[in-house]
DNA sequence: GCCAACGTTGGC
DNA sequence: GCCAACGTTGGC
């Protein structure tokens, strides 16, 4: 079982969207980097947990946690000419973008906020605070994992 | 709203 | 294949 962070900026889905989804779940669309298209494919896994973090927002961070409840599958709204993440270059026969289905387990009691994770020793290898990551899906260790959840 | 950092595009 | 121009991300 491997550990994620995912990315969202809360304006467009948050966590509490995600909470009130009537089932929970929801597939996690809208990648449109190659390098975090390329972790949803082939290495995030059902059963995976993954830590859903608001971005460009007042205060930046990690809010909840979510469970991976389906692997990779082609993102339909690539296909969708309605949709904001419309990509003509995706096709149904030949796709370029992925998703997986996630589900809400918890909220974080508070927010531990990118301000905290960078004051971190045992977060620094995190690529969140790498400088110019953009990443918006990237791999977190065990131990990244357990230090996050410390501050908690 | 600014802007640094990075990714993508396309001319050559 | 290089690289300038442009677009996007995301913290501040």
């Amino acid at each position: 079982m491997n550990y994620w962070l995912m990315k969202s900026e809360p304006e467009a889905y948050s966590i509490d969207d995600l909470m009130n989804e009537p089932e929970n779940f929801t597939a996690w669309d809208g990648v449109r980097n190659y390098q975090a298209r390329n972790m949803l494919r082939d290495a995030v896994k059902a059963g995976d947990l993954a830590f859903f973090y608001h971005s460009n927002c007042n205060e930046p961070g990690i809010m909840g946690i979510m469970k991976v409840v389906k692997s990779a599958y082609p993102d339909f709204t690539a296909f969708d000419k309605k949709s904001p993440n419309y990509d003509p270059k995706s096709d149904a026969a030949n796709p370029r973008w992925y998703v997986v289905d996630v589900q809400f387990v918890r909220k974080l009691k508070r927010n531990i906020t990118l301000k905290e994770i960078k004051q971190s020793k045992q977060l620094s290898a995190l690529q969140l605070v790498k400088k110019g990551n953009r990443l918006s899906v990237m791999p977190v260790t065990d131990s990244q994992w357990r230090s996050i959840l410390d501050l908690e």
